[in-house]
DNA sequence: CTGATTTTGACCTTTCTTGACCTTCGCTGT
DNA sequence: ACAGCGAAGGTCAAGAAAGGTCAAAATCAG
């Protein structure tokens, strides 16, 4: 059973896949309405799922006429890929960060569910032993490894 | 005799059998229900019998709608070989030792050898700052993870 | 009998859901 | 102008709904 807040996501990625330029709109009310729930559950979903670092950016306006859009950023096309990705990792990397992008890797299809439950899984045991700055610095360069030898460039 | 845990281990692998993408995902009270045993049985079994050396990647999700998800690992030609390959590694190996093993895949051709390349470079890398037995534990827990990534099929 | 494995249960952490209360904005009447 | 009102959206904290941990107790195998 996916939670109230998984269906809400899959609804505005939804949304997104369909609308031109990435970006949509929505009333909070209205949607809040569509799934009868809280209109501060629509505030949750996009605090916890359409971050920045998950290539979101959300604005909004209050009073009447209001709105809340949201855009999906794009990633350029697949030749750069790896190396904008590998420069958005930079040279530490939190767990939170990682899995978000990991997450990302699996919305744009580069990487398959397993594979992306397999690096996240990776990634998770191998750095749980190490201590700041150590784990962070450990992920950075072991997702890099892994999304290379993946993706097979260099 | 067959024990409780047991039990439920013959049935999440029968799940396992008739799953696509070798892939369950279920819910860990509702396991618990059904085997009438405590919630924590489960994390037990999964801890004994569904760990990365045996093939397995566990995953889960706490807090309303949380699951647990299980994947087989399934790799490819030599049935078997990263499940020895991750045995022969065991929680410690020295830097000699994996890159013989490193050696060895490659050989083999399991490894492309840029593949081999960006492993043993990896390896090198991650562990260097590190100071015995933390570089070896390291060392071994890092290599059994990109190797199954990069083993990974599907 | 002894050591290893299994089973349980008390307690913990994370994630989700809800609701009361707050802030901002446009419009309208004076 | 501008004060007031209604219509958005925002915040935050409490409680519910999962799953996780750990170690003691029970059981099993040799």
């Amino acid at each position: 059973m996916a939670s109230l807040a998984d269906s809400i996501e899959r609804y505005l990625k939804a949304l997104l896949d369909q609308a031109r330029e990435g970006m949509i709109e929505i009333r909070r009310v209205e949607l809040a309405q569509e799934f009868e729930c809280v209109p501060s559950q629509i505030n949750y979903v996009l605090a916890t799922r359409f971050t920045p670092e998950q290539g979101y950016v959300v604005e909004s306006r209050r009073g009447g006429g209001g709105y809340i859009r949201i855009l999906r950023l794009s990633w350029g096309s697949p030749p750069g890929l790896l190396q904008q990705i590998c420069c958005s990792i930079g040279d530490e990397i939190s767990q939170e960060d990682a899995e978000a992008l990991l997450c990302r890797l699996g919305e744009i299809g580069a990487v398959s569910s397993r594979q992306e439950a397999m690096l996240r899984a990776s990634l998770r045991m191998e750095t749980s032993m190490l201590d700041p700055p150590w784990d962070g610095i450990l992920r950075a360069s072991l997702l890099k490894a892994m999304l290379m030898v993946l993706f097979e460039e260099y």
